[in-house]
DNA sequence: CGTTCGATGCACT
DNA sequence: GTGCATCGAACGT
């Protein structure tokens, strides 16, 4: 069920392909949130410009190079946390960051953690699909902060399970919000789902108007 | 429809 | 000091 860290010690491109149809569950104190995984992007060694091991080793980015398996959260923007799972093995950073869950369990808590955001304030409940919705939103939905970085995916409290979820057809496309390594398409989504949280970019062809 | 822009914290140079 | 693997509102067309 829970899946093993041997999942994790593959090829990035392989492992992102087959966490979508998996499911994320995060059981915290408030009570257990879960999503199937319907969005990733792999980011791949330190020859890949928008992967955080570009520069090297550095104190942000350690769990890249540590045992496949474990989570690596950090903030970004200043006030989103965004999450990879850990892949290849040690030595050799590489991740696959979770950019959109269809939700499962525990909506109603996810609900009020969205509508917990200050820019939130007064705003209508979020809609089912969109609470999980691109990879800021999904760690506030279920709860996941910087204490959850390094955590063993195997053994929780975040955990990735196969639960026979089918996967979908899977479209490959340019990784999105990243300025640099566009060229790569390492964007792995569930065709047509509607939490997908950006549709893929037009290939910028020079045409003539028809 | 589209693009621009502010909020906000911290790693890195 | 600079620049983000974002979000969502505020504009312009």
């Amino acid at each position: 069920m829970i899946l093993p860290p041997d999942f994790y010690a593959r090829a990035t491109l392989d492992v992102a392909r087959d966490l979508l149809g998996k499911v994320l569950v995060y059981r915290a104190q408030a009570g257990a949130a879960s999503g199937v995984i319907v969005e990733v992007e792999a980011y791949i060694g330190e020859d890949d410009p928008a992967c955080h091991a570009a520069a090297g080793r550095t104190a942000r980015n350690v769990p890249l190079y540590g045992e496949p398996g474990r989570a690596y959260v950090y903030l970004n923007y200043g006030l989103h946390h965004l999450m990879n799972a850990v892949t290849e093995r040690e030595g050799h950073p590489a991740a696959v960051l979770i950019r959109a869950l269809q939700p499962l369990e525990g909506r109603a808590l996810m609900r009020r953690r969205r509508n917990r955001a200050p820019w939130r304030a007064g705003k209508p409940p979020v809609a089912d699909h969109d609470l999980c919705r691109g990879p800021g939103n999904l760690t506030r939905a279920l709860g996941i902060t910087l204490d959850d970085n390094l955590c063993s995916l195997s053994r929780g409290p975040l955990t990735i399970r196969d639960l026979g979820h089918a996967r979908g057809t899977v479209a490959w496309s340019s990784r999105v919000g990243i300025r640099v390594g566009t060229d790569r398409l390492w964007r792995a989504s569930v065709a047509g789902h509607p939490s997908v949280s950006r549709p893929s970019p037009e290939p910028r062809a020079q045409s003539p108007k028809p």
